[in-house]
Formats: structure tokens, C-alpha cells, sequence
DNA sequence: AAGAGACCCTGGATGC
DNA sequence: TGCATCCAGGGTCTCT
């Protein structure tokens, strides 16, 4: 669910709350959550630690800890993150919840299950083959070309490849493409190096547009405060189906792109013959 | 190597 | 009302 702007701005709301706290007790509520170590190890390695840095790569959050290990979650589609007081009644689908010293507790809660937590030495066992930040100078147009060259499949599905580039989803995805007009099926090889800086110059601009309003809330997507972005007012094409184009007026479409929903003006985002 | 599809889960919306 | 089907913002795994 949550993407980049999403995960960045629930790790900024969530910070603050849990930055020098030790934790008490860890409360695996289902054990599956946990990716690695085993279960028990994960609790026995967490407790008594207090997270001293936070960071986002990609879609993930990074937790340093005051022994050098890493704490890494992974919202995936419906996950959530409260801080809440640790008498609250928990919530049917809490899956893990550290109880921090100040007497709050710091909840993830996640319905469909999708959702990991890792606990490592070394982040880039996590991260370490995610893609460039969007937002960084390391995302920059003759990069976007030289990893779509030759490549032959549809231009939506590469933008959500993570190792091309970390952060981008369903929603950022299609709202890019529209931006800079370019077909999701269009052939990732097939780009122009105009419409390469266009997409480039798209992302940015989009994702940074999320940020300021604090990302997309649609249906799941929740501050740790329960507040919800603003950014789903500004969408242009994603979940627009058959409601005219901002632009030109005619109903968006919607497709099937790598099994993803995905929306797009047929009349401005053109299939472009394949050159030889 | 790269691309397509199944799969992991739960629950809301929609259709009959 | 009940039941079936489709859909969901992500990532991994398998097969070709």
C-alpha cells in the first residue's frame, strides 16, 4: 500500500515517539510477521535495545539500534504503525507491538499479513539491491536510460521493478507516465531520451508533490496520528476509470499491466510503433 | 537474463 | 439475505 511518500512521512510522524525509548518487551502477536531471526531470537535480541536512528530506503524503514543492529519494516499492502498508550485495547489485526519505556506501546498492525519485520547486522542484506532514491541526484536521466536499454517490457511494470528504481508503486507509477505522456505498455527500451528525461523530471515532481501533502490515502493509508494524506485530490489518472482526462477530456482507461491496475489516457499516453 | 504468472492473506464492494 | 466473484497501494518465487 504505502509508497515512498507515504513510508517517508509515516517514519517522520513516527520518529519522535520512539527515538531513545528501551524497549521493554516485545509482544509477537503473530509470529509470521518476522522475517529473520527466528521468532524467538528476534524478541530475546530486540528487548532492552532503544532504536537511536531512523531511516527509509525504498519502501522500507530502517531502525539502528543502540547495538549496531538493524530493525527493518515493511509495510507491504495494508500495514500501519500506531504509538499508542499501553493500557489501549489492541486491535484485531496488531501483529507486533514493542513496549517502550515511557509506557507507550509502538504497534504494527496489518491486515492482510504481507507485512515483515527483519532485524540484521548489515541493512544491505535487506536493501542492498534496491535501486537509486527518485529523489536523489543518483536518479538522473542517463542512468533511467542506460538500465531501460534493450529492455523489452512495459515501461509501467520497469518503474515498479525495486532495483531499477526504490519507492515507486501502483499509484506513482501511473501518475508519472501521465505526467510526461507516455503509454504504461510502452516498451522500456523503446523510450526516447526525451521522453527518458520527461519521466525522470515526472517522478521527481510527483513524488515530491506527495511528500508536501503527505502521501495518498485511499482506503488503508493512516499517519501513526490516524490522519490521512491529501495527495488522492490531486491524482490525475489513478483510479479515474472512464472520468475524462484533466487534460483533454477524454475517459480514462484501465488495463492490465504485470497483473497491476493500471490507468492511463489513451489519447494523450500514445503506443508508439516499435523503430528499427 | 528477462519476462509472465501464481502465490501469499483478509476483507470490502459489487453482482446475481 | 446469502453467495460468488472481483478487487486491493507489494514483493517473492517458479517456470519458460
Amino acid at each position: 500500500m504505502p509508497e515512498l511518500p507515504e513510508v517517508q512521512t509515516i517514519l517522520d510522524a513516527l520518529t519522535p515517539h520512539i527515538l531513545h525509548q528501551p524497549i521493554r518487551a516485545v509482544a509477537l502477536v503473530w509470529r509470521g510477521v518476522v522475517d529473520r531471526p527466528e521468532p524467538t531470537l528476534f524478541s530475546a535480541w530486540l528487548t532492552g535495545r532503544q532504536v537511536v536512528h531512523t531511516a527509509r530506503r525504498g519502501k522500507y524503514m530502517l531502525f539502528r539500534l543502540d547495538n549496531d543492529r538493524w530493525l527493518i519494516l515493511h509495510l507491504r499492502m495494508t500495514g500501519k504503525m500506531r504509538v499508542v498508550d499501553a493500557h489501549e485495547p489492541w486491535r484485531p489485526h496488531d501483529r507486533l507491538i514493542f513496549h517502550l519505556a515511557h509506557g507507550r506501546d509502538w504497534r504494527f498492525e496489518d491486515q492482510r499479513k504481507f507485512g515483515r519485520a527483519y532485524l540484521v547486522e548489515d541493512p544491505a542484506e535487506i536493501v542492498g539491491a534496491l535501486g537509486p532514491e527518485p529523489l536523489s541526484a543518483a536518479f538522473h536521466p542517463d542512468y533511467l536510460a542506460q538500465v531501460l536499454a534493450r529492455r523489452t517490457a512495459a515501461i509501467k511494470s520497469l518503474l515498479l521493478d525495486q532495483r531499477i528504481v526504490a519507492g515507486i508503486g501502483n499509484i506513482y507509477a501511473d501518475e508519472a507516465l501521465f505526467r510526461a505522456r507516455i503509454h504504461p505498455l510502452q516498451p522500456g527500451g523503446t523510450l526516447t531520451p526525451t521522453e527518458i528525461t520527461a519521466l525522470t523530471q515526472a517522478i521527481k515532481t510527483i513524488l515530491t508533490q506527495a511528500l508536501a501533502e503527505m502521501g495518498t490515502t485511499l482506503r488503508d493509508y493512516r499517519r501513526p496520528d490516524g490522519s490521512v494524506g491529501a495527495f488522492q485530490n490531486r491524482l490525475q489518472v489513478f483510479r479515474r476509470t472512464g472520468q475524462p482526462c484533466p487534460s483533454c477530456g477524454t475517459p480514462i482507461q484501465r488495463i492490465v499491466v504485470g497483473g497491476r491496475s493500471t490507468h492511463f489516457c489513451p489519447q494523450e499516453q500514445r503506443l508508439k510503433p516499435i523503430e528499427h
